[in-house]
DNA sequence: GCCACGATAGTG
DNA sequence: ACTATCGTGGCG
């Protein structure tokens, strides 16, 4: 793994802009493997920023999409998702875990993708966080709660995503995990990763 | 108003 | 394989 610059200056660095998020959702996928999530903390018992690198992501299309929240409509917990791109869809699962997605797409229509694993850097690596592998996981080890649902990641707010020019040697394709339930929309290969990267959830399979 | 059910993860 | 725990949305 090729060293990185400091969390503060990763935290200088531009948030990416609008116009990444404004496209088809699987090129947006695919594109957030090995960019890297900046974390703003406001309380000062907090680190300012704290940073990982995103490792694996979930594709979610629209309406069509059958294990997507937005296959019943803009419904009042999937409107976001219909919304303008470069903002933070935040849901509860199971009662007790935060799922963080990025809205994909053209204004009107829906998409997004979801963080599901991210390689811990500078204070939360040294804090000893092995890995940030499963949204669940991951939005617990970031502290982010449906109360950030709706950020704007494009500008310096909450949670933003910046390129630090590190390129993923290579990137793989599964299908989605837990939606067993969405019939043939559960097979399509819409889960994106780095093959063998320690902090892919799962089997990290190749 | 009710109630079954998760885009999960830790334990047995 | 079992289940904690609660917002969401389908249904009446």
């Amino acid at each position: 793994m090729p060293p990185v610059a400091s969390p503060a200056s990763l935290g200088r660095l531009a948030p990416l802009p609008r116009a990444f998020f404004a496209r088809d959702t699987v090129t947006v996928a695919r594109e957030l493997c090995g960019k890297l999530l900046l974390r703003r903390h406001t309380a000062r018992t907090s680190p300012p920023v704290v940073t990982a690198r995103i490792v694996e992501v979930e594709a979610y299309l629209g309406e069509r999409d059958a294990a997507s929240h937005a296959r019943r409509g803009p419904t009042p917990r999937a409107a976001i998702m219909f919304g303008p791109p470069g903002h933070l869809y935040v849901y509860l699962i199971y009662g007790m875990y935060h799922c963080m997605n990025f809205v994909t797409e053209a204004d009107g229509v829906a998409g997004a993708v979801l963080i599901r694993a991210a390689e811990p850097l500078g204070d939360l690596a040294s804090a000893g966080a092995r890995a940030l592998s499963g949204p669940g996981k991951l939005c617990t080890a970031l502290g982010v709660t449906l109360s950030e649902k709706g950020a704007d990641l494009t500008s310096d707010g909450p949670v933003a995503v910046v390129d630090d020019g590190w390129p993923p040697p290579r990137i793989a394709a599964s299908p989605r995990i837990g939606v067993a339930y969405a019939g043939r929309w559960s097979r399509r290969r819409l889960r994106f990763y780095i093959p063998g990267h320690p902090a892919v959830s799962g089997r990290g399979e190749a």
